[in-house]
DNA sequence: CCGGATCCTCTGCGATACTG
DNA sequence: CAGTATCGCAGAGGATCCGG
């Protein structure tokens, strides 16, 4: 394999720690579309730092889009999914249900939207 | 997202650098069986140390299983894709199929059967 | 209050060399 | 051939601070 090759370079986009979390947490929300402090939130182990540095690349990769409501205190940022972006779901059920059969069964994510992860 | 979600386990696991990388190639072998150096060669820059840790950690994790035949010099070491480690590979083309619909078009790549990838 | 930026620490990747 | 040993450094994590 060489580093021209669409797996490799699409592997290392993808897997980079973080990114596959922060697109599901964005799919999850109503218009795909959700504020800085949402996804925080939704993440719990994640530092702003580095939940910073990952929206601005994933934001540059074309996957999410940003708007910011100046308008009126406070400031609210926006974090929006891509048509790229949305697609990547497929990715993250198909990880989900490999999990799901292989390594941790879980009754709640059976179902078909769990309560944690939606999908 | 909780800690406990499969989803959230299930992508920490298999977003760690190499691991997907490392499942494809062994995928692509005869019997799903590559030699330690093989993988090496196939994923250039990937450094012995790491390779030793991933394999080690994939092995414990129930992915790949681990031959050795120390019958006569040089000891050759093999390592095979469990059942679970092999459909592993729906994970990887998901990404492949992503990544040349929106980020990496290859004509190469786009064939069947890529000379590089194997998918 | 929200959305970061800054500073510091520390794990863990990468490069090179070496060995049973 | 199939790894280990050692070292250096980038990037992840933790805590705190700050402009609007």
């Amino acid at each position: 394999m060489d580093e021209n090759c669409t797996v490799y370079k699409t592997v290392n986009v993808l897997s980079k720690k973080w990114n596959l979390l922060i697109i599901q947490s964005v799919y999850k929300s109503k218009n795909y579309t959700k504020r800085y402090t949402e996804i925080k939130k939704d993440l719990a182990e994640i530092t702003p730092k580095i939940l910073s540095q990952r929206l601005s690349e994933l934001e540059q990769e074309g996957l999410i889009t940003k708007e910011i409501d100046s308008s009126k205190v406070p400031i609210k940022s926006f974090y929006t999914l891509t048509n790229s972006g949305r697609e990547l779901i497929n990715v993250v059920k198909g990880m989900k249900n490999w999990g799901l059969k292989w390594k941790f069964p879980s009754d709640a994510c059976e179902r078909t939207r769990c309560r944690n992860c939606r999908l």
